[in-house]
DNA sequence: GCGCGAAATCTAAGCGCTTAACATTCGCCC
DNA sequence: GGGCGAATGTTAAGCGCTTAGATTTCGCGC
């Protein structure tokens, strides 16, 4: 591995200035082709990589976007490098994963290159930093940084943040239409399946838990049906989940139909289920949120509201490049729709198979 | 947004000079306590966020990791921004995306940020170029990079190459036992199944296809059977897998079970079979290679080889980390291994099922 | 009160590239 | 042949941070 060459390596070996290097790298035009082949050929023959730090340095810009998560899925740990991945407990592509897939298609679309950063622990400010630190742009789930630090960095550069709402000034938001999925979706569970009582598995920690709960309570009132409470279970902490099923059956108290507030969740709901000898959707049914495709894999299929996760990311990314573009109101959009998919945990019967 | 503050805001506020601040950031320790709590208030109050290129400049290092890959799926057209993701052609997660999680939990676990690049396109050598400069190392797929290019890149920084052989001096090389697995797949479909008549679908571009093959020809020659020639299909390439059924189907010479070379070759064929109105595997086996997603998704699931996927991203990121320590012989490791999966096209009977 | 080594800070020289401002060259026309 | 504007090149001043090496400050023992 040789020394890198630099600028002035390639100057020197062409015959030429710095700065007619540095043009022929990024304003060919400015060049006489003759200049331009031997600073090429020279490039070349050094192999030279220009440093995106210096440029970046130089810029004023990194042409790069950030994309900040936490992580749901727990990190294997350590030392399993060499174990096989396990095809049972496929869990991968979470929400955020399928998001990501948006926003990086879109990066690559519009030539922005991107940078991956986040944490499964506590979103400690130093790394949300660290990642701002390196790019023009923020993507950010909402929950994966403090609202400290969210205003640290909404002040350097643009951040949107994905299923939030505007906390911090600066910052924006991807809207996607929770609450009418989820009305949906219970309107289904109501009306063709004729359940009556309903459990009600989640959170209402951030503004788009609470909208799928307020679609789901709606659509319950306008049927005359009891609002059950919330059981309580965090995406992610299976016991939870786990724990809140055990709940139900200790209490005697097993409504007919278990809605969770994440595909996830759901999907840990209906392991605890089965564990206990119940089946879905035979002895309670079970939905979700979000449109994994775990809950594809699941026999049979999980009932659910799939959002649009990919241009979710999409859009994200396209905002982000507006704004550091300069157009006003970049981030100005209709709410994103999301989609009642049956499967066949909520009782329908599964689709004729091949 | 206020313009950002730079370290001479922050050493001014508090008070001290700019190389005292740094030291607040990068060795606490060497600055006295009183120091470090007045810098960091200072920073703290300026929303002070400190510049990856600058610093990348100095150091020389930036701390973060590329991933260069190009992408089978097509991306998405423009203008469906909107559309909801379509559940039936779900082909997220493939290969690649998989290895990427591996090489996302690596990443984050070592304190690295991943850069991610890459084209659908040819690999344009400045693309590659681009994310060069802004790493310390560099993953990609064999094919993602051009050979004057990994060249290039390689001798400035580390490279490691996944699915390939070393071509050039320096690029390290991940192991994955492909041509076991396919023996192994082959073996099941001759001893288990008792299939006589062999078609192959795929390529011999890359090294790990021709191992592929190789497991595939070995063992057919060890049973006694005749070797079929290669059928021409690229993965992501539908079209050319559909134009290979249709010759077999032509030609009257469809085959006992169609071996391919990937998953996403095989869940082509599948389609162009099925469209033709044949059944799989009723009137042909079918099998792939990879073990992604949307093989298990399929009905029944695809029977395949699954490659440790996240384990070969793993592995990758850590070879480059202890590359970039300095630790001599980094890359020396054991090819990692593949396993057969059974699932139903290959003809055995669906697993009881919930 | 003085002298010393250790601890804490500071000074200043880059890191490699961009770009405004200035200097040359060229091609053409009168 | 001289003059001019356009086309090419060059000079030099940063961009924000790290880090040797110089300098100052401190804590102590005598």
């Amino acid at each position: 591995m040789a020394r890198k060459a630099t600028l002035y390596d390639v100057a020197e070996l062409a015959g030429v200035s710095i700065a007619t290097v540095s043009f022929a790298f990024t304003k060919p035009d400015r060049v006489k082709s003759d200049t331009l082949a031997a600073v090429m050929a020279a490039a070349d023959q050094l192999g030279y990589v220009p440093s995106a730090a210096a440029r970046g340095l130089a810029r004023g810009r990194t042409g790069a976007i950030g994309l900040y998560a936490f992580d749901y899925l727990l990190d294997s740990d350590a030392t399993d490098e060499q174990a096989t991945d396990m095809p049972t407990a496929r869990l991968f592509p979470l929400y955020a994963d399928e998001v990501q897939r948006g926003v990086q298609v879109e990066c690559r679309r519009r030539g922005y290159a991107l940078m991956i950063g986040g944490t499964r622990a506590a979103p400690h400010l130093s790394q949300v930093i660290d990642v701002a630190g390196r790019v023009d742009g923020l993507i950010a789930f909402a929950g994966a940084v403090g609202e400290t630090a969210l205003k640290q960095v909404s002040g350097r550069i643009p951040v949107v943040e994905l299923g939030g709402e505007v906390r911090v000034d600066g910052v924006r938001t991807i809207y996607v239409d929770n609450r009418q999925g989820m009305a949906d979706l219970t309107s289904h569970l109501v009306t063709v399946h004729g359940h009556r009582r309903f459990g009600y598995l989640g959170e209402l920690g951030t503004p788009e838990f609470r909208q799928r709960f307020d679609g789901f309570t709606a659509t319950l009132r306008d049927a005359g049906l009891p609002v059950p409470p919330v059981t309580r279970s965090h995406p992610g902490d299976d016991p939870t989940a786990a724990a809140a099923v055990r709940g139900f059956l200790e209490r005697g108290d097993l409504p007919d139909v278990l809605v969770c507030d994440t595909d996830q969740s759901a999907l840990a709901a209906i392991d605890a289920l089965r564990a206990e000898g119940l089946t879905v959707p035979g002895d309670v049914a079970v939905t979700g949120f979000d449109g994994i495709v775990a809950g594809e894999l699941l026999s049979p299929a999980l009932t659910t509201v799939r959002q649009p996760m990919e241009a979710i990311g999409r859009l994200a990314v396209r905002i982000l490049v507006d704004t550091l573009a300069g157009v006003p109101d970049a981030h100005v959009h209709e709410p994103l729709r999301s989609v009642l998919v049956v499967g066949g945990t909520c009782g329908c019967p599964p689709p004729a198979g091949t």
